[in-house]
DNA sequence: TCAACGCATGAGCACATGTTCATGTGTCGG
DNA sequence: CCGACACATGAACATGTGCTCATGCGTTGA
C-alpha cells in the first residue's frame, strides 16, 4: 500500500467503479473537453434519456460531474479536476500501441 | 468521444471497472512497486487465499497483472504500464487536497 | 393558467459480481 | 511414492447493477 490511506483507496476504488460501465465512460469522455446538455448526450450516445438521467445522477452524487440549469436544460460538466487529468493520461497511454505475450500460462524462473 | 475508438472505449472501461474494487484495487497497489507471492498479498490484506486467488485471475485474464512461478510460490506483478502511469498519477493527484465549489442548482442531500 | 418540454426519480426485473466452501492441480521434501 | 504446501478453480448464494417503464418536478411560451 504506498501512500494512499484506507478512505482514499475506497474513494479512488469508487471513481474506477463508474468510470468502468462503458456508457458512463462514454458520458465523462464526451464531456472530457466541452459542456453538454442531457439532450446532447442522449442524442449522441444513443442512450434513452431515463438511463442517461440515472447514469448522470450516480456521477454527479460523486462528485465527478457537475449539472448547471440553462433554462429548461441542464447541462453537465465534469468537476473533478483529478479525473480529468487521470482521463487524459489514461487516453495518452491508450492510444500507443498496446504489446504483450499470450494470455495464462505462468511463466517458469529459475530457482 | 475524443481520439478513442469504441473498442478502446470497452477497453478502458474494462480495466476501470477491475480497479473499481475495493479489494482488486488493494491488490494491484500492493503490487505497485514490488513484486508479492499469492500468500504475502493474503497475508498483507487480510483476505482468504480462494478470494486472492479469484481476483488475481480476473487480472491476470485482463492483462493488468502477471504470474510467475517462484517454486511452490506464485508472484504477481503488474503488467501493463499505462496501468501502473495511470495509477500513480491518480496516486499523485490524490493526494492533494480535493477542493470542491459548492454553488449551483442542482445538489444532492445526503442520503 | 395551462400545456408542453426537458430532465429527474422510483419501482421492478434480468443479469452480473463478490464471496465462501469444497475440491483440483502443480511442486518440493522425505 | 507420498504427504504437505501453495495456489487455482468450480459451484452456489446473496447482493449489486444496468436498464426500462412509468411518473413526478421545474421551466418556458402562449
Amino acid at each position: 500500500m504506498p501512500q494512499l490511506s484506507e478512505a482514499q483507496v475506497i474513494d479512488v476504488a469508487e471513481v474506477f467503479r463508474l468510470l468502468g460501465e462503458p456508457n458512463r465512460l462514454r458520458i465523462v469522455l464526451s464531456c472530457l473537453d466541452e459542456v453538454h446538455t442531457v439532450g446532447d448526450i442522449c442524442e449522441t450516445l444513443g442512450l434513452s434519456q431515463s438511463l442517461t438521467s440515472h447514469h448522470l445522477r450516480l456521477l454527479r452524487t460523486a462528485r465527478i460531474m457537475r449539472a448547471t440549469r440553462q433554462g429548461r436544460q441542464v447541462a453537465y460538466t465534469i468537476d473533478d479536476d483529478h479525473v480529468r487529468d487521470g482521463l487524459r493520461n489514461m487516453i495518452a497511454h491508450f492510444v500507443e500501441p498496446h504489446e504483450h505475450t499470450d494470455d495464462l500460462a505462468i511463466d517458469e524462473a529459475g530457482s
